[in-house]
DNA sequence: AATTTAACTGAACATGCGTTCAGATCAAAG
DNA sequence: CTTTGATCTGAACGCATGTTCAGTTAAATT
């Protein structure tokens, strides 16, 4: 048997995305072949060659959609106002955005090493650009004279680090509702680069 | 050729462990072959199976001394004094510990997801006995009234993200010294938890 | 109704995997 | 000097890997 009803490649391709993207998060890239892949899609693995060229341009794209999305929605985000609301803005956009996308966060920090070193070089750039958002913010308070002198770039990976993190423990079913746990990391980050 | 010199049981130990580690860290476990670890000892592969049951336990014991290792250094730390004191102690320990141990590190949070169920679990309750550590120190310090009461698990969750992120951008012979970056992230993690 | 073509199957390719084990080697013990 | 036993080799086991491709199917086009 071949197809068995219809034109799938419309549907297919996103389906080996999404399969890829869920295995990948839950048994890391390396441990996880093109059939597991396959089977998940409802196809065999030759199949998935008409969507992709190869297993590493998977992780690629998965991790390229992924720093390319957050950039976008954090571009609809940033604007003009204090160094405060704008890293309020920042803290709350950063954990609701990856609260929402657990597995593409979990590739995109576990996954990189996996990456060849030309996809890497990609990758980290975008992360950079991300990474400059937070750093302009502080660098605008330090002016300001709200937020204490110091080393912006080490503050910018700290609150990143921090903020992240909320991937590795929170559930949705936990005790706490996404916007609480916003205000309780908002908290910290203020109190943490505050004078 | 069998052998080559002497009696090489208590040499050839300690050189698997630490080339599995070593590989770990830079592939990931899954993409690390048995081969290869033996190779980088100077063996052949069936001759890993002298001190290793199989590679699930190569994975294990790492982690596993890893976090003893952990364990008892801080218990060393653990002492009387005010809890802005025992964080401060807290802070500039974990920091200086995981800078000098970066592939442990980097194996013991990237490669939970590959350990067998058992395994797991039993890693995990050591990672929860260092977390609880600080934990109590912040709960000793929202009593003092020292620290902002707040919610302490997330608290503790919160402050290890942070300061474990040196981790990933921190190179000795970068700009910057450890005590330097010690200081800072304490002037960030007092903040962040005080009133 | 005939033709074209996108989508897929199923088998095959070479290579590598973790693990086992009989036999070789050589330091140490008697 | 002989025996023992720890240490390691080298080959083999069955199975899985990423990828390719000739052939099959059925929807779309003529």
């Amino acid at each position: 048997m071949a197809r068995t009803a219809g034109s799938h490649s419309d549907i297919t391709g996103p389906r080996v995305l999404d399969a890829a993207l869920r295995l990948f998060a839950r048994h890391g890239y390396a441990a996880v072949s093109m059939r597991q892949i396959a089977k998940e899609v409802g196809v065999q693995a030759g199949a998935l060659y008409n969507y992709t060229p190869d297993k590493q341009s998977l992780l690629f794209d998965l991790m390229k959609r992924h720093m390319e999305d957050l950039l976008a929605e954090r571009a609809k985000h940033r604007g003009a106002g204090s160094a405060l609301e704008q890293l309020e803005d920042f803290t709350r956009f950063h954990i609701r955005y990856h609260l929402d996308r657990s597995d593409e966060v979990f590739i995109a920090y576990m996954e990189l090493r996996n990456l060849t070193p030309e996809n890497f070089a990609e990758i980290e750039a975008l992360r950079r650009d991300y990474e400059n958002e937070l750093e302009a913010i502080l660098r605008q308070g330090e002016e300001e004279g709200v937020f204490a002198p110091a080393d912006t770039r080490i503050e910018t990976m700290a609150v990143i680090a921090m903020l992240t993190g909320v991937t590795t423990w929170y559930r949705a079913e936990g005790r706490l509702s996404a916007g609480e746990v916003e205000r309780i990391y908002w908290d910290m980050v203020r109190k943490a680069v505050s004078v």
